[in-house]
DNA sequence: CTGTTAGCGCCTTCAA
DNA sequence: TTGAAGGCGCTAACAG
């Protein structure tokens, strides 16, 4: 069989099909987009050819030509090792794979330097549109984005300084919600434990465990609210210093699962019956043998209302339609609570 | 400031910066790439321009033009919501990102279909390398991609049929050396759950298994063996059943922490004193109340080797440089176990 | 039904 | 130091 021309070249390419099959690269194009116009003859031809060379099209090259849409949607988090993001990513990635779309995923870290790097890199790349988590209030360069017309959705926060489409959690419903059964169970002094300040979903997560309190007619005391545990082992260590204070709180809220497995560790550390309530569900919070309410929702549903965001978005052919902004609500979980039957 | 053009072009081009700053493209391709050889007074207007404009270089056409390089890694996964692979892409994006590389993240749901179709469109996209825990024993779609050029990096399992990197934790030792702490705890009748039998870590584990009873001249029992449990419900099911054996086994040895978990929930639901090993590591695993055995390993640091391995591999310009195989260690873990101080 | 021309956005080569 | 061609791989728009 002899060779056309040389033998190392790492991909075939489309005239490198046409020469085989004896026919112009045109022919070959029309042949893969399923063109009805080609002979059923000569289609045959070039598929055999394709399918001998194991032929590609080169999908880069093809949306060069097209226009734009890449294909490409940009995801970018600040933690993949955090289940709650890689949960959401494999929503979003579920939703826009049904759409044809690819996810790149960008990590940073909780660093806005890296964060603005991957957006500016997405963007050049020409995705067709990027789901973010910010890292930080400051968002001017998600704004520069949005304002060059590259479809922004903003996920776990609302958009900072621009207008952009939005997927939220019921943070401060769920928050008020769980702690009202703490009050209801007739605990006053109730200790937060939760995000540092900036954070904005800590932020939501204190304001409705505070307006639970106002509701219900109790005092907030100041030094029973410890912020800024981001690990386990610090969470346990600001609920011990709780739990060890002169009049020590009789239950807990936890902002998130960091610190409520922490806060659990003191308790059982402590010996105490000290209540515990807080927002995220993990795995195994029922076999902890003690009491547990948690405000759960679905870090999946929330990925997947992102890609649907962004995905009906791309399909308004960037009308500027008024941005929308979803709220993924939370239920209420009960483990290991000896008052239920 | 009288317009050149339109207004509503998405994205600004090489030449509306050169129009604007009254130079030619070519001379803001220089710009960009830093070249010395311009003036820099030109070089600041452009700049200026650049800036002005919100210009991003299209890095698909210019990966077009330079030949291959998107600067985009696939990875391919089966489930991105279990922690281990969310763990993985972590891994794999820290050391692919430090070279200026993105990741493409793609789900197979265990899927073998889906797994051909993202391996086809991410070569189709011209990615410079694929990182793949395959779904299946069926690579055969690999290997026409390795065999096309495209540099392969198997993940957690070895590449079937062709010749590639790879990645695996050491499933046998790691299992044998649990495996031999229940034995030399005293126990002889134990149990094995683990995963569907072709899925290549679960069939090492168990090999690893069988040659430590092996070794202590222990009997095997085929009626203690239980695979295919995937979810730690079913694995509390087929745990259970073992146990109302008329001679349930004294111990259980889990393949991953899928059963681990459900092989607890048994034991707690039937009250017995089980003894209990398990291979993968898990939170929570030290407050289960009940002595623990875990061979762990660090799945970040698989990843990471995974990205490593697939750089190298692309530095060396497709020298075809022997496959490599790296194998990441598991250390024994021990929870809950009274006997310790 | 098939082929030719032209150009997506960028950069290498060569000339000015 | 800068600019003018030409082409990467592909495909609309027009021939034939």
């Amino acid at each position: 069989m002899p060779g056309t021309r040389g033998a190392k070249d790492p991909q075939p390419t489309l005239r490198d099909v046409a020469q085989r099959a004896h026919v112009s690269a045109m022919t070959v194009s029309r042949v893969l987009r399923d063109d009805p116009k080609v002979l059923p003859d000569t289609a045959a031809r070039v598929r055999a050819v394709v399918a001998e060379l194991g032929y590609h099209r080169n999908e880069m090259a093809r949306s060069l030509r097209l226009g734009s849409s890449t294909g490409l949607v940009g995801l970018v988090v600040t933690n993949l090792a955090n289940p709650f993001y890689s949960r959401l990513a494999l929503g979003v990635d579920a939703v826009v794979a049904g759409h044809g779309l690819k996810t790149v995923i960008g990590n940073t870290g909780h660093d806005l330097d890296s964060e603005r790097g991957l957006v500016a890199d997405l963007i050049a790349r020409r995705v067709d549109g990027i789901i973010v988590v910010p890292a930080d209030d400051d968002q001017r360069h998600l704004a520069a984005a949005a304002g060059k017309g590259v479809p922004i959705v903003v996920a776990s926060r609302p958009p900072n300084g621009f207008t952009a489409d939005c997927v939220l959690v019921d943070d401060y419903g769920g928050s008020r919600t769980a702690t009202r059964q703490l009050l209801d169970a007739g605990h006053s002094r109730i200790g937060f434990l939760g995000s540092p300040p900036p954070v904005y979903t800590g932020a939501e997560r204190l304001r409705g465990f505070t307006d639970a309190l106002v509701d219900a007619g109790v005092e907030r005391e100041p030094g029973y609210v410890r912020l800024g545990q981001q690990q386990t082992s610090e969470a346990s260590r600001a609920a011990a210093e709780l739990l060890a204070l002169p009049e020590p709180p009789t239950a807990l809220f936890c902002s998130n699962n960091r610190n409520t497995i922490g806060a659990f560790r003191a308790i059982r550390g402590a010996g105490t019956t000290t209540a515990l309530a807080g927002f995220d569900d993990f795995e195994l919070a029922d076999v902890l043998g003690l009491p547990l309410v948690i405000a759960a929702y679905d870090s999946d549903e929330l990925g997947r209302e992102a890609g649907r965001l962004l995905v009906d978005r791309l399909g308004e052919a960037r009308a500027r339609g008024t941005a929308r902004r979803v709220v993924v609500p939370t239920t209420l979980v009960r483990y290991g609570d000896p008052g239920e039957p």
